[in-house]
RNA sequence: CGCGGGGUGGAGCAGUCUGGCAGCUCGUUGGGCUCAUAACCCAAAGGUCGAAGGUUCAAAUCCUUCCCCCGCAACCA
């Protein structure tokens, strides 16, 4: 075998902030197929995944639990791991940003693009809220005032060092024109090109001295190094590269394929491009966008309440059940809905109905007609039906390898499938059942049997990449036992699968799920999310003590009449309200206008917090606030009054 | 004119780069079969491919303009 085929292939390193939920499934299972996809075609493979545990979010988060950054880190990427386990991701090695193999080589390599002029000291220049120990940019920061607290901010000026991206722009460009495979799905090369590289490319800054987790600048200890440098170059420290041992390194880089989701192809085709370039090395040959997976009721988070738990799902159903959905529902390279019951369809009609059902009525007939025993095929049988089964069977390994090159995992599923659907027709077109009845038609019915239970062989080998699990028990139930007849390589061989071998009844493949019963039960699981699993932040409620009446006496409540309205330009939620207070008139901006129209306000009686200090939002002074109920369905009523009275009227 | 994605039978999508009879899955309806996990097989109904204009022998696909949805950003006093 030529060593040249090799295959590396890598998901983005995680965040470990919080647990992850099944979006991170969908890229680690997407990743871990194609491993195993190459693994099984021959290829010398190495798939790695990780962590990237550095940075300020962290450093709060753990401050906030009372743990040490690294004790919270540690305890995170334990169920990450678990959760790998669980799933069947079978990486070959497991990054983490704070391991030293880690952290020395992202010295050295800060150093030498420093020492070679790459790197260089500046100073950032931001607008700073001191309290909130946040930079703002001058847009976010409106008005001078920090947008998270409203107080002002001040121009600081930090020492950092800077990244000379610009200075490899023109490069970086060319490159990505000249090699069109580099950025897949092609769409993102374009967006990459005209939003950030043509427009000319800003030195990055990749120090900060506001944290101190994160690795220290060797030579200027008051830094730490940020993200970027921190993160990306985990693709080439994992595997030694500037270690004693680089034989790793030297085997596999460059990468065939960097695994991204959309939201970072800009960081792995500009800024981890330029740095290996900076450093002389070779270029990844692929970074693939893919898209999100998206929910029902829109995107997942946390404050929705719908982040869906793949823990769950693959211990209600089965991690090779949750693995097929994710793969087959939707292109790789878009976005794509999930919903139960998407996914207990697919679970139904493919797993169950299709594959499921197929190996359950084969073997079951072998049972019944032959002792369990399986019959030869006798070739005077073998017909244009036979050779049809046999020719998809035998045309399917390369087209299932040309969609997985193009990693587009439906697709090939969707041919594999297709040899399933022909198994299942095949059955009818011979109606076994009436074969059975006559003595004479015995080779004619072990011929159509062998058949079935040589596609389904087939089919068992080709979805091993995509389910790890199943095969073996279609295997164990076929009364395939020879190792040799579940290579790759014995696909061309259709009679791989060995006459004389006992069939055995098993359980089923993918027990047929009640959708109704199940939806429902899934509905009332995910009402209260179990919340010990998340101690932190829920402050969602606010808490509503017992007050007494001096404490509202602080309120002022006015009935207003609203006298005009309009929208705020450039702002999809607000609303500015004129409104009449007594004989005193205010502006009041709102974030209504999702549910109210302008000419809806107008001449309505509204209730007002008139003594609320004044704010200044998008360029406008809002002084005071209106009052609305609203539901977690999102619905919301502004108060008014029941009947006519005053504007200017307190409310008490 | 902030950035991006999208509008194709009831639902979810492919096809658009590279123009050539509009396709897949689910669902619905009717039929068949009984080996099987009430599964499987066959057939049918159902679409002005968001709108208008243009290029072309030919447009879902290319060009122009417009409308609508969804993310991100912004923002919710």
């Amino acid at each position: 075998m030529p060593d040249n085929k090799t295959f590396y292939i890598t998901t983005p390193i995680y965040y470990p902030s919080d647990k992850l939920h099944i979006g991170h499934s969908y890229c680690s299972t997407a990743a871990d197929a194609m491993a195993r996809f190459k693994k099984l075609t021959g290829y010398d493979t190495y798939f790695l995944t990780g962590t990237d545990e550095h940075g300020q979010k962290i450093e709060r988060r753990a401050a906030e639990a009372g743990v040490s950054p690294q004790q919270f880190v540690d305890t995170i990427v334990v169920g990450i791991k678990e959760l790998w386990t669980l799933m069947d991701v079978s990486y070959d090695d497991f990054i983490r940003t704070t391991e030293p193999r880690h952290e020395v080589v992202v010295q050295k390599i800060f150093k030498r693009l420093y020492d070679q002029g790459d790197i260089y000291k500046g100073s950032y220049k931001g607008l700073y809220c001191t309290p909130c120990e946040t930079y703002f940019t001058p847009t976010q920061a409106k008005e001078g005032l920090c947008p998270d607290c409203g107080r002002p901010v001040e121009t600081v000026e930090e020492e950092c060092y800077f990244f000379r991206l610009s200075k490899y722009q023109d490069w970086m460009i060319r490159y990505i024109e000249e090699h069109p495979d580099f950025i897949q799905p092609v769409s993102r090369a374009n967006e990459m090109l005209n939003n950030f590289l043509r427009p000319g490319l800003e030195d990055l800054a990749v120090s900060r001295t506001t944290f101190k987790w994160g690795v220290p600048v060797s030579f200027d200890e008051k830094h730490v190094v940020y993200v970027w440098i921190d993160a990306l170059s985990n693709y080439i420290t994992a595997l030694g590269w500037g270690s004693d041992n680089d034989a790793l390194y030297q085997r596999y880089w460059p990468a065939n394929v960097h695994l991204v989701g959309k939201e970072i192809v800009r960081f792995h085709t500009i800024i981890w491009p330029i740095m290996l370039h900076a450093l002389g090395l070779p270029q990844p040959k692929q970074v693939f966008g893919h898209g999100w997976l998206v929910l029902d009721g829109g995107k997942m988070s946390k404050s929705k309440g719908n982040v869906v738990d793949p823990v769950r799902l693959c211990q209600r159903y089965s991690s090779d059940a949750i693995r097929y959905f994710l793969l087959r529902e939707m292109p790789f390279g878009a976005d794509g809905v999930f919903s139960n019951e998407a996914l207990l369809t697919r679970i139904n009609s493919d797993l169950a109905n299709d594959l499921g059902n197929l190996v359950s009525r084969s073997v079951d007939m072998v049972e019944k007609y032959f002792d369990g025993v399986i019959h030869v095929a006798d070739l005077a049988q073998v017909g244009e039906l036979e050779h049809g089964l046999q020719a998809r069977a035998a045309a399917l390994p390369a087209l299932v390898e040309k969609h997985m090159d193009a990693l587009q995992f439906s697709n090939a599923l969707a041919e594999i499938w297709k040899l399933v659907g022909e198994c299942n027709k095949y059955i009818d077109l011979n109606a076994p059942w009436i074969l059975a009845k006559q003595e004479s038609d015995r080779p004619k019915l072990g011929t159509v049997l062998y058949h079935l239970l040589a596609c389904t062989r087939v089919v068992a080998v080709l979805v091993s990449p995509f389910m790890p699990r199943t095969p073996d028990r279609i295997f164990a139930q076929i009364g395939v036992t020879d190792a040799a007849a579940t290579s790759w390589t014995s696909l061309q061989d259709f009679y791989a699968l060995k006459a004389g071998q006992r069939v055995q009844k098993g359980e089923a493949l993918f027990p047929r799920i009640d959708i109704a019963a199940e939806m429902a039960a899934l509905a009332e699981l995910q009402t209260p999310s179990p919340a010990p699993a998340q101690p932190v932040e829920e402050k969602e409620e606010p808490n509503v003590a017992i007050i007494g009446i001096d404490d509202f006496d602080k309120i002022a409540l006015r009935v207003a009449e609203v006298l005009a309205c309009e929208k705020v330009e450039k702002a999809d939620k607000l609303l500015k309200s004129t409104l009449r207070v007594g004989n005193e008139t205010r502006t009041v901006l709102s974030g209504i206008a999702k549910h109210y129209t302008p000419e809806e306000m107008v001449g309505k009686k509204v209730i007002l917090l008139a003594n609320l200090a004044p704010r200044v939002i998008r360029g406008i002074e809002s002084c005071g606030m209106l009052l609305c109920a609203s539901d977690d369905q999102g619905n919301l009523k502004v108060l008014t009054v029941d009947g006519d009275i005053a504007s200017g009227s307190n409310i008490s």
